[in-house]
RNA sequence: GGGAGCAUAGCUCAGUUGGUUUAGAGCAUCUGCCUUACAAGCAGAGGGUCCGCGGUUCGAGCCCGUGUGCUCCCA
């Protein structure tokens, strides 16, 4: 069969696809297997895949396939999560487009069309997972709004209610202006910005003589003054004590409020007097609870002016700020202003600055949760990789956890289960019909009951995830959840340990009094390659497919694993996809050289002359197999891909195919094929993992066996022969140095030299030196116990190597090179002498450090004699 | 302001309880090659004050202290 003349990705990859698809290859049901459960971090139902999904979605496939080929029931969930705001959001903008407006339609006809939004965007994340190639069972995708799944969150709503663990209650809570929906604290972002402080003369009331006309009030934001019900001092601040018991008059609205006296006030900061508003600073509320102060809340739901701000009614937040300045400017109420750095919340969701608002909202109390969650981690029962950076971030939040504000304003999720009557009267049940019963039975009448308009942070769905997928929430104790949960590994962004990793484990502990998953694993942010982030805005986020239909999605993977240290940030780079595009190539060439082979095979069946190769390649085959086996245990995925790409190119291209080539004029002889072929095939499975599309396409080339290489399972690993690895070590660098020296001389590839070795032990060079011969185009290689004339020398470990060259030699170059290595070696020497004259070293070190030590001493002076030998003559 | 992590070749990173030839890899760089699988390639080479300072130790890239710089988390 004619082959391309470079790995053609595309069309392979489609056909893979079906293929595995065809034949339910990952599609998992419980058997007698050890379970492998990982399920997929549920992508925004509105989103693409990003690089950051693309980093996570290929570690997961990596261990999900790694532990298919291993024995175990792999089984990889699909799914995404409803993602209330930001799907909200595109449906109203979807609707503005149409001309329709969210507040003239029913909730009912918002959902409709939210629903037939999600029918027709909700998939293009499905189809990217299964581009890249994941794995996944795709009779399992579960979505945060399946009936089943809406069960289960509002089971677990109802059930924590009546432990008395969700609340319903008037807080200070983080208001996003633009979703007009309330924010749970993790939900803001804080950034530093420049602000200004502005200097207010508050007039006080009724001044007696000779004492002060106004008090000056520093404030950040000028537009709250029409909330103020009151002035607050430092009863220590002496500069205040004579307005006890007076009204000071807020600016504009010419209404009079009390001072007050409180520790809170740093007498430092701005001019020691404060401006109390409680109904738009935490703080302030606060003071406003203990001083039994007036809640005055000015801003409406959108960010504008309220009725209840009297001036300016209507208008947005920050025009306001500059209109009020100006008009205080105008009344010569504004003193100064000044510039001040400060910290500002926004929203993660939509971005706009967040409001502090006093509102109705419902809380989880998250003390009693957040305790059986810690312990499991810190007892080392969940395990979290790396552990040494994220430990303490999450412990942290678990002990100084605030309760969870879990209601948005929102219409798409799930709508809170609690009914009112008309005079507020409230009951928390599953459905209206419980609800009537539960009222009856609480207030012993029947009344009208509307529901909660209200639905739930979308986290407190995906909470339940691990479980819920496996339906364990909504029908418990099932056949398919007691198989495979707990799941096995969890892999995510580091950006969402409290949002959901810790929230997992805490609603596993609550409700199957176990883990969720046994380990987790923190990929790093994909950065550019200037190290920013990658962000819309930025426009440095490359579009996944793209990369897909250029580069391959093999590639993509490869690109991005090498360049992906464990828990680390990766700089992305498309570099590195092209590296994974050249490392196609390259095994693509190698099918096409056995290919070659195949079509001019010889009848000969002696393989002893390719011995040394065969066992050498097996050795490290075996060797490299249980390198990578601990490496991927240790989630240290990248380093065990840098050690496949180079066992492929290297060991097996670059050395083991080159020591077995036949000759130009000659055949190859079939079983020394065969075994070139199992051993790429083994390389193939090794990668596979990593790169599933090119190791399935070339494996099903070679191998005789008809099993995809992603159901193959792998061989019990042997232990390598060291004896070879090491011969076969010494023949690289002899080959290297050898060929060093026609560089440095300057031959041609054509022109033979002769190699000359001086050494007692014969039988060692003897098994390799046909390789070595043909490796370096040499006549002759033949064994010597005394110098040489008129050849060069090389030093290759502790081989000493003459070579005729047939030329005349550039005596004057080596000699330099020489002399230096001379001078590196007596120092070394001399160092290693220093440890072995110092008594104490004798005494405290190691046994075997102390004969390591011996053996340095005695190969350095071995070759110190070899070159101060070659420099005398 | 509180806490955590990091600093090793031009870049990105390995470097295991302190001792393995006075530090390794990939990429990039340089030199030579159109050698019949592969120029998206082959062969070879160069490149390091292990951030600064101090300490512990027979011995420090690794442990301790301190300074500097960067990143992240929390308020």
């Amino acid at each position: 069969m004619e082959l391309s003349k470079n790995f053609e990705p595309g069309e392979i990859e489609i056909k893979w696809t079906e293929k595995w698809k065809e034949n339910g290859y990952f599609k998992s049901i419980p058997d007698n297997r050890p379970p492998f459960t990982v399920v997929i971090p549920p992508p925004n139902v509105t989103g693409v895949l990003h690089m950051g999904h693309t980093l996570n979605e290929t570690v997961q496939d990596i261990l999900v396939r790694k532990a298919r080929m291993s024995g175990f029931n792999a089984c990889w969930v699909p799914g995404s999560d409803h993602a209330s705001i930001a799907t909200e959001a595109k449906v109203v903008a979807m609707l503005k487009e149409k001309g329709i407006d969210k507040n003239d339609l029913s909730r009912e006809e918002f959902l409709k069309y939210a629903f037939e939004w999600k029918e027709k965007y909700g998939n293009i994340i499905y189809s990217q997972i299964e581009k890249l190639g994941c794995s996944v069972d795709w009779s399992r995708v579960t979505f945060t709004m399946d009936k089943h799944y809406y069960d289960a969150v509002i089971k677990v709503f109802v059930d924590l209610y009546e432990k008395d663990l969700i609340y319903r209650g008037a807080r200070m809570i983080n208001w996003d202006v633009a979703a007009k929906t309330a924010l749970s604290d993790e939900e803001v972002e804080y950034k530093d910005v420049n602000g200004k402080l502005y200097y207010i003369k508050y007039m006080i009331e009724n001044p007696q003589a000779g004492d002060a006309e106004y008090i000056t009030v520093a404030t950040q934001r000028p537009e709250t003054i029409m909330g103020d019900t009151a002035v607050c001092v430092n009863p220590a601040d002496s500069r205040y004590s004579s307005l006890k018991g007076k009204n000071v008059i807020v600016p504009l609205i010419n209404k009079p409020v009390p001072v007050i006296f409180d520790d809170y006030v740093d007498p430092t900061f701005g001019t020691g007097a404060l401006k109390v508003t409680p109904a738009h600073d935490i703080n302030d509320y606060n003071l406003g609870l203990k001083y039994n102060l007036e809640v005055i809340d000015t801003l409406n739901e959108d960010g504008t002016l309220s009725e209840a701000a009297t001036i300016f009614v209507g208008t947005e937040r920050f025009k306001a700020r500059r209109e009020i300045v100006k008009r205080l400017e105008e009344e010569n109420l504004l003193l100064k202003e000044e510039s001040y750095s400060t910290r500002l919340g926004y929203s993660q969701r939509t971005g706009v600055v967040v409001e502090p608002r006093i509102s109705t909202q419902w809380f989880v109390k998250m003390s009693g949760l957040a305790k059986p969650a810690l312990d499991e981690v810190v007892s080392g029962n969940i395990k979290i990789h790396p552990g040494d950076k994220f430990l303490a971030t999450y412990k942290y939040w678990l002990e100084n956890v605030k309760d969870w504000c879990i209601s948005r304003q929102l219409w798409w999720g799930q709508q809170i289960p609690a009914w009112y009557d008309e005079a507020g009267n409230m009951v928390v049940a599953n459905d209206l019909e419980e609800a009537k019963k539960k009222y009856f039975e609480k207030f012993g009448k029947n009344s009208l009951l509307t529901q909660d308009e209200d639905v739930l942070d979308t986290w407190f769905s995906s909470w339940l995830w691990p479980m819920e997928v496996f339906k364990g929430i909504s029908s418990p104790g099932n056949n398919e959840e007691k198989y495979y949960y707990p799941s096995s590994v969890l892999v995510t962004g580091q950006d969402i340990i409290f949002f959901w990793v810790a929230r997992m484990i805490m609603a596993g502990m609550e409700y199957k009094h176990e883990k969720p998953f046994s380990d987790v694993y923190f990929t790093g942010m994909v950065r550019d390659k200037q190290g920013r982030k990658m962000s819309k805005s930025l426009g440095n986020s490359p579009d996944l497919l793209e990369l897909i239909n250029k580069y391959g999605a093999d590639a993509v993977r490869f690109g991005i694993m090498i360049s992906s240290p464990a828990g680390n940030d990766l700089l992305f780079d498309e570099a590195s996809l092209e590296q994974g595009r050249n490392f196609n190539n390259k095994m693509w060439n190698a099918l096409k050289l056995i290919n070659l082979w195949k079509e001019k095979q010889s009848d000969k069946t002696d393989l002893s002359q390719h011995e040394f190769a065969t066992k050498w390649f097996e050795s490290r085959l075996q060797e490299v197999r249980g390198e990578v086996d601990i490496l991927m245990q240790q989630f240290r995925l990248s380093e065990a891909l840098k050690k496949v790409y180079s066992l492929i190119w290297d060991d097996f291209c670059s050395w083991f195919l080159e020591w077995i080539k036949p000759a130009l004029d000659e055949k190859m002889q079939p079983a020394l094929l065969q075994k070139v072929e199992e051993y790429f095939s083994s390389l193939l499975q090794i990668l596979h993992p990593f790169m599933p599309f090119i190791t399935e396409e070339i494996n099903s080339h070679i191998s005789k066996n008809n099993t995809p290489l992603c159901v193959m399972q792998f061989p019990e690993n042997k232990n390598p022969e060291s004896e070879i690895l090491n011969s076969g070590e010494t023949l690289k660098q002899l080959i290297t140095a050898v060929r060093d020296v026609r560089n440095k001389q300057q031959l041609k590839p054509k022109e033979q030299i002769e190699i000359f070795i001086e050494e007692k032990d014969s039988s060692f060079y003897k098994v390799f030196s046909d390789i070595l011969i043909k490796q370096v185009n040499a006549s002759s290689f033949k064994i010597i116990n005394e110098n040489t004339t008129g050849c060069v020398d090389v030093v290759a470990g502790k081989n000493h190597l003459y070579i005729n060259t047939g030329k005349d030699i550039n005596t004057e170059s080596s000699a330099a090179s020489l002399t230096a290595e001379l001078d590196h070696l007596r120092n070394f020497l001399q160092s290693v002498n220093r440890k072995l004259e110092n008594e104490k070293f004798m005494q405290n070190a190691k046994p075997e450090v102390v004969a390591l030590e011996q053996k340095k001493r005695s190969d350095a002076t071995a070759r110190i004699a070899v070159i101060e030998n070659l420099l005398k003559n």
